[in-house]
DNA sequence: ACCCGTTGACGAATCGTTTAAGGGCTCTTA
DNA sequence: TAAGAGCCCTTAAACGATTCGTCAACGGGT
């Protein structure tokens, strides 16, 4: 009955003609722009469903510049921290009726400068970036558009001015360490992030500032930097261990995947946590809450984070002069099975 | 030094103007087709680098109907399964010049058709789908234009005709299922996967045949049904708990998170693994590996399954004749710490 | 009866690229 | 030297949608 007039697919000039108007009126229908009469609005509708027209998005995003495409650069998506933020993205965008493209810059998260040329060669309307490192900022600038916005979702980049949004993470990393202290502990070590990595940056210094306020400074072979993946929080605290005369009776890690690279390299010692040690994650994947790990971390509203990234990105599109933003969204310290009270012998030993 | 001439981005028009040639010569040369002199070329191509032309996708993608642009959907992001598969579906797409839109169709992994008419509506070349349903097939067929390859990846759809990437699931399930008899098991549990799911279906049949063949077809409240995460694990293998006279001395599990799940039941009711219970899962999820975990499971090669989708979607573009084909990527039972020889007591009752 | 404002619809230019068709050159060959 | 053959390059027409400016028709006010 209703059919494709060409091989191809249907087009609005199919519906146009079908419904016996001009293209430009077909046009204003389907977007629903105003100054169209009901009645005709309501033919070309029906023609429009009838014949099954669907919009190309190439051409529209050709003729208005504005592609109604997101560009998402994920670090590492074999993190379960990130596909969570990646749903969290796709699922506004998808609202809004935009569609995302993903990326993911290999695991050590530093940008690969082509690979983000040609995602905007896509004409994405904005860019979203979580775990830009520290020296991605001037990269950037150069290589994306600048009348495209850029949103920067848990780490940001130095000397780059745009829209972040992400939690406080000196403030978890304080409460995390205000936690082992408050335990009791005293020896305690820092499996840190990547340098490069501000979200790292700022968790090791709430963390040695916490300490610090209580004298406890700790020396340098009880701080340790490490990627952010199981493999190097496994070795970085066997490196940990290895260092000092005595292991400590606490570990703060950078994520949680240290965490759980740490506690296979402890028991790999012989030391049980949280009987000997006690491990403090940081994201809270939803790993660490399985009864197997129960992880002591802090937890990232990684969902509300995607979103929130996505708004402010259609924030700016729509009114690009406004000033960089933060937002700060809610971390929570979930305490669990991994942290307990130093055993005696170690807590006295100090004396 | 080098501006644009205009307000905004660099276009084919202004690098044939600085370089003093044609648009349609500045076309051949950006594309590498031939029929262009030596020094033209490189002349053109110089000009093009020094006011920095990124070619429009969008314009490109329009004029030849091709986009370079795959569309992956994915069921649950949040399964580890997943990202892994598109981290080689986009590391694959990348090689090749093309980008890869990323769609989740939520957690049960019903297709939306609207969000995959919109995900078309921007000339996606072709679709890669994990985790299709049975009831998909007769939507998808409605729902994409008939000129735009599909790839079935992970499970596939009844009644589509369409190539395909995955495991010989039915094998690593028999696999798992000998590795359960030859352990000393007779007393053991099914908590299989959705029944919609190609996949889980076929990991069902392979536990239940092998079974069989030992005479030991599992009765209806030995065999539980949940979906595949680790919350539904947890309540299938309380179910199965509640059900039997007497828990099962193993069981075997739809996926990696259901056993994750069911583990934690166990452990809830105070059964170890694998002391009293052996638990082993499938698809052998990064996670798995951990020694607080360490589950016996059916390795799928995750990242291959990605590229090797990739691979049929570009091989069908290219040749959209040729028949459906199916790649079968080969599988491996990984045995770990939560399977081991029944108790005694427990394998000797029943005589 | 005339003018004018409003409404509803249309024509045509345009976005940036690809590509078929064609047109000057130079060079070979009879 | 004229014709034919290549080689380079250009002209111009698409692709499918958006949108500005125009215009016909209609009704109401004077």
């Amino acid at each position: 009955m209703a059919g494709e007039p060409k091989g191809g697919r249907v087009t609005l000039a199919d519906v146009a003609q079908s419904a016996g108007v001009s293209i430009a009126t077909a046009s204003y229908v389907v977007n629903g722009r105003d100054g169209v009469g009901a009645e005709t609005r309501a033919h070309v509708l029906r023609v429009a469903e009838e014949i099954g027209f669907r919009p190309n998005r190439l051409a529209s995003g050709l003729r208005t510049g504005q592609s109604r495409v997101l560009g998402l650069v994920l670090a590492d998506i074999t993190n379960p921290f990130y596909p969570e933020i990646a749903g969290g993205v796709i699922a506004a965008a998808a609202e809004a009726g935009y569609r995302v493209f993903l990326s993911h810059s290999g695991g050590t998260g530093d940008l690969d400068g082509e690979e983000v040329r040609t995602l905007c060669d896509h004409q994405c309307a904005a860019l979203i970036f979580t775990s830009l490192l520290a020296s991605d900022g001037p990269l950037i600038a150069d290589v994306v558009p600048a009348d495209v916005p850029l949103v920067q979702a848990v780490r940001r980049a130095s000397g780059l001015a745009a829209d972040f949004v992400g939690i406080d993470d000196r403030a978890g990393a304080r409460e995390a360490a205000r936690h082992l202290l408050e335990l009791g502990h005293r020896e305690i070590a820092v499996l840190a992030g990547p340098p490069g990595s501000s979200a790292s940056c700022e968790r090791a210094l709430g963390f040695r500032e916490t300490l610090a306020a209580e004298g406890l400074e700790p020396d340098a072979d009880r701080v340790v930097e490490c990627q952010l993946t199981v493999d190097a929080g496994y070795a970085g605290a066997k490196r940990l261990l290895a260092a000092g005369s005595r292991p400590p009776t606490a570990v703060l890690c950078g994520n949680d995947l240290i965490a759980l690279g740490a506690i296979d390299a402890l028991a790999d010692d012989g030391l049980s946590v949280p009987d000997d040690v006690s491990v403090v994650g940081y994201d809270d994947i939803w790993f660490s809450s399985s009864r197997l790990v129960r992880l002591t971390s802090v937890r990232q509203p990684r969902h509300a984070m995607g979103r929130a990234a996505v708004s402010l990105a259609l924030e700016r599109l729509a009114d690009p002069g406004i000033e960089p933003r933060d937002v700060i969204l809610p971390h929570e310290l979930v305490v669990r099975r991994t942290t307990a009270a130093p055993r005696l012998q170690a807590a006295g030993a100090g004396a």
